[in-house]
DNA sequence: TAACTACATAACGTGCTAGTTATGTAGTTA
DNA sequence: TAACTACATAACTAGCACGTTATGTAGTTA
């Protein structure tokens, strides 16, 4: 993500279930159960427990999510079946000097 | 504004219009036509100068304001029949500090 | 007071967002 | 191969954002 765009992003964060995942994915460890495969440190978070924390349907979850990738506030992996999820702390601070010249 | 509502000024901020209405009100001077009274540098741009650059309805123009306003971003000056709006320089400033903890 | 002006409010249409349930699909496991 | 699992996609609904035109209103000016 070299280029930002500051209105998609905006859009992107402008919602509490998304900055909640942000904010979850700051500690994957913490917020979410222990993984069987995937480490979370380095991949981050499974999907399926992000899903089942923010208490929404499957599919509104997953889209969350899919709002972020797109985004480019984070970044998906796929792994054995599953997917993780981890910030994209470069995209994240690149973004925030943006926003700091509004 | 001491307390952030993150979600809502996110929200606010998160429009082509309004992004670009607060990058106008960084040089009013620069942006809008000189002003028979109320003080640019002090006061801000007139309402409807604002709507006119924007090429909006009337109507449309105000709510974009409004919602700058409500979130704490602009600060509304009425004088003499007309409005005047200009950044809330603290405001932002501390958005954008809270923002840099996403 | 009367007319005008600046802005707000009302009423409405349209498109997007976010939720749901149902179903499809690709990859994993047995 | 067959069954299962994780996730995506489809189809639908409800609510909100943003635009419009029409109208109301408060403050200013003559």
């Amino acid at each position: 993500m070299s280029e930002v765009d500051l209105e998609a992003a905006l859009k992107a964060l402008a919602s509490e279930r998304r900055l909640q995942i942000l904010e979850w994915l700051k500690d994957p460890v913490g917020n979410f159960p222990p993984q069987e495969h995937g480490d979370p440190l380095e991949h981050g978070a499974c999907n399926l427990f992000i899903v089942e924390k923010l208490g929404v349907s499957q599919p509104a979850g997953s889209r969350h999510l899919k709002v972020l990738v797109d985004a480019g506030l984070i970044i998906a992996t796929r792994r054995k079946g599953w997917t993780y999820y981890r910030r994209d702390e470069a995209a994240i601070a690149l973004l925030v000097s943006h926003i700091a010249t509004i």
